[in-house]
DNA sequence: CGTAGATTTAAACTATCGTTTTAATCAAAC
DNA sequence: GTTTGATTAAAACGATAGTTTAAATCTACG
């Protein structure tokens, strides 16, 4: 076995354990367990755990965000100067990541999980995982407001916050969606998901905004 | 200092802390250091870090989700025998949880922080919480589906979902809405934020569901 | 074949974790 | 004022964490 493998294999286990046991729970000897390797393995080959971290966040999200802005790309392709429909805009956000949880090969399942810790991470520690959604951010936040543009700024942002809350909850929340359910919302069902979460959130941000107080415009 | 100030000083050193590193991040002796107090005197009164988790929870779960179920009996009250506006409804539901961040004298920020936590966390070491929100669950899901009665269950339970995901988002990701908008969205304007949730979440409920695949009827 | 560099292994190191034990301190009742 | 029970303090325990070191093994090239 070359370096190559035992890395994409210490990568594997890691991804698996933290989205399993969560980050701060899972140890490296555990991860070296799972791996089959050595526990110095990690250190040569990655340096620290908080580097296998980013290790693991990195080799998933740089695809799915140039999956997104692929989408993002044909879907103004076929607009032409007019702007996008809303729908296309916000499928192009959101399926990339639903899907992932379906690409057995990839085994996305375990990494969309532990992508909603992240979100409720101290920032300290993640700001290197979240500047990989620096361009995603600018490019759909710039799409939004072509495609709404009765909207201001802030509360174009403020739907887009809601609609990454939306899109996350069915990624990490998987279990408590089972439990909760009793079988009767099925979160494999990536494709219902991703037209349902398309659906709701659409409506969402077409939805008036209120004129009370609280407006920065 | 009596007993019940120890216990308190503990509850909202651990919950301070929880918020801010994480829950597996924080250790016994930083949150004693915090509390002012000795290590020992989190197992004389909660017995085990574990018991402390549970504690820090209960404490402000139990008075939201009363104030939730409160809102959602005044609003059936004043509409009589038909089914309270939609609007009232998400109001009621994602209203306290959001006021919880503005009381200065429960510190609830933190605790807002904290419960986003526990749904990305594994299923097994948070069960206990989420117990706690078996009634608001069940009251929730039955008034909406008077007041949504053409959804099926699992469609209206989906929606459900994205709701609570909406809701979250905002209470956990300050930070990230903070340092992406420049502070052109303030999460610390709580009745904005309320305002601008029931707009985007009531129009997603009402939103037309698509009639292909993945129906569970 | 033999050597050089890359990789893996085994073991030890230091630090810190949650927990337990033991003694000291306090407040109130008799 | 002494005693009793509740609370706090100090110290140590065993386990495990991330990291480092040094030797062993493998791989490929001269």
């Amino acid at each position: 076995m070359n370096r190559a493998d035992t890395r994409e294999r210490l990568l594997d286990a890691a991804e698996r354990l933290f989205a399993h046991h969560g980050i701060g729970a899972t140890s490296l000897r555990g991860i070296t367990a799972e791996a089959g390797t050595n526990l110095a393995s990690i250190h040569y080959h990655f340096g620290s755990k908080e580097a296998l971290i980013h290790g693991v966040f990195a080799r998933r999200l740089e695809p799915l965000n140039r999956e997104r802005l692929r989408l993002l790309d044909a879907a103004e392709a076929t607009a032409g100067d007019a702007p996008p429909p809303l729908e296309s805009i916000i499928e192009a956000f959101v399926a990339p990541a639903l899907r992932l949880r379906q690409d057995p090969a990839h085994s996305g399942q375990n990494f969309m999980c532990l992508v909603g810790r992240i979100y409720s991470e101290p920032i300290e520690s993640t700001h290197t995982i979240l500047e990989q959604f620096d361009e995603v951010f600018r490019r759909f936040t710039a799409v939004l407001h072509r495609a709404l543009p009765h909207l201001s700024k802030p509360e174009l942002l403020w739907k887009f916050f809601f609609t990454i809350g939306c899109m996350v909850f069915p990624l990490v929340g998987t279990e408590i969606i089972r439990h909760r359910t009793g079988g009767l919302c099925d979160p494999d069902d990536v494709e219902g998901t991703i037209r349902r979460l398309v659906s709701f959130i659409s409506a969402g941000m077409m939805a008036p905004v209120s004129d009370r107080i609280g407006e920065t415009p």
